[in-house]
DNA sequence: TTGCATGTGAAGATCCTGTGACCAGGCTCG
DNA sequence: CGAGCCTGGTCACAGGATCTTCACATGCAA
């Protein structure tokens, strides 16, 4: 259902904000080593031990990719410029032990981004890697942000505004951003931490705005899509985005469990506010 | 013409392809070194003996800056940080003798795009300096050199110029520009973003030159094509192309809903009507 | 019930944008 | 060399859109 769908999205997104490496090398320690610090970050590893196919390293929608040109052996620099020429948007990196100037400006030139000599620090090499994804990022295409459909009403980021049934409702640039801040997570969130992704800094104690602009937010909802709610509101705790028809009242029951899997629980806490 | 080559780093690089390079070193040899290399390959080198303002690199217009942190002295990573934060557009390359790892590091978390250790060939140097211009290039909108006819007006990037019914608009390089940039994006764009890849650096706080811009180009359109509305305020985010009859209220109507190009909201779930 | 937390409406403050005037720098032409 | 023009960019003001704040009503929990 379109809950699940929603909650999909986000999941995959958050998985997405994930950077996505491999490394075609043959070095345990290397790998070792890297392996530790990336965890350590957060990202998504995957050691290959020799080439694969170019399709097989499009499927893995890789940020970047470090390749020691050593384990290609022959053949590697027809690799290296066909892996370049087929992904554009990866980062190459080509770290490898000593080797020739010329060995490295023709690296450079088929197109890696850059070439690091082995031995060499995990950290140099992960800033190595991210600078070239850096670069890669800032002048990626703006990110197309997916319209996403949620009960009856439609998300276009693209145009920073929400439609039901085609009818735009005339959101305004805030109320838009808390809509689609609300609408990317299924659990509770915060006033404060509402407020703070929102806003940019922190809530001021006492501050009611974000009080009012959901009431502004429920408002042009309920115009736009009578029958529906899709603002909830936990008492002591903030507010949970989920579309549910309002007809019935097991509806209602429902929304008073715990719809949540893993443990959100600590979040319903009464937090007791100062 | 010089009008068009004179209008932005963008323009600059298009119209001809020499690319723009300075070099912040006091190492004769080095400078000379590069200096042969680079003219060879039809380069525009400058060369600088001291750090100088972000300001004046702005108006260098470059494509790449080599910089040798120990020419900087004391104050070289805030320098690093503010050329890097101002100019995201910009590869930057630190050249400098040896280092740390911890420097190095620090220095491409900075925002540097690579890394050289003096002494270094100039070849591989130059190598280094493409791969950073091409990561920054590459992924650049494909321009389309072909006219395209939005509404009643003509946008040929192969003349700077639009026209409406076989007049000129009459646009200053910089106002086609940004007209451009609009006319190739249905989504909402912000000032920044606007800025940014019209100017070539990062807007500063308060700009309001994009503002004034687009009054100008209004003025522009609405003479050559009047009863017609090209630019959209999306009030608190930035500006819409989209060329719309602006006579009657059910067009007034139709600006309200939701644009649907291209199908990609197949995609999703088909919005449930009840 | 009391004590908070939240919903609601409206008014005033604040911010945003459109606009015209103005200035500086560069180029052209005399 | 300077005058005049063009272009890009800044500034201040005005009007309107939006946000914040406040007072009060309503609802929840103990």
């Amino acid at each position: 259902m379109l809950v699940g769908y929603v909650a999909g999205a986000a999941a995959a997104q958050r998985a997405n904000n994930r950077l996505r490496l491999a490394v075609i090398d043959r070095d345990p320690g290397f790998m070792q080593v890297l392996s530790n610090r990336l965890e350590a970050l957060g990202w998504n590893l995957r050691g290959l031990s020799s080439a694969v196919t170019i399709d097989a390293l499009v499927s893995m929608r890789l940020n970047a990719l470090v390749v020691d040109v050593a384990v290609l052996g022959p053949g590697s620099w027809e690799y290296l410029e066909r892996v370049c020429g087929r992904l554009p948007g990866l980062a190459v990196i080509v770290c490898t032990g000593p080797s020739s100037v010329a060995q490295r400006v023709r690296g450079l030139r088929l197109g890696a981004d850059a070439w690091m000599t082995k031995p060499c620090h995990a950290e140099e090499l992960i800033c190595v890697i991210e600078a070239a994804i850096r670069r890669h990022r800032r002048n990626e295409m703006p990110r197309i942000e997916e319209p996403t459909s949620v009960g009856q009403i439609t998300i276009r980021p693209d145009l920073y505004q929400a439609y039901a049934d085609g009818a735009s409702l005339e959101l305004t640039a805030r109320e838009f951003e808390i809509l689609h801040l609300l609408s990317q997570s299924d659990r509770v969130l915060r006033r404060e931490e509402i407020y703070e992704r929102v806003w940019g800094y922190a809530m001021a104690h006492g501050d009611r705005s974000v009080d009012v602009f959901v009431r502004k937010l429920r408002q042009k909802l309920r115009t736009a899509s009578p029958g529906w709610n899709y603002i909830h509101t936990h008492f002591g705790v903030g507010y949970r985005f989920a579309p549910e028809p309002d007809n019935g009242e097991e509806q209602l029951a429902d929304v008073r469990q715990m719809p949540t899997e893993d443990g959100h629980e600590a979040e319903f806490a009464p937090a007791p506010v100062g």
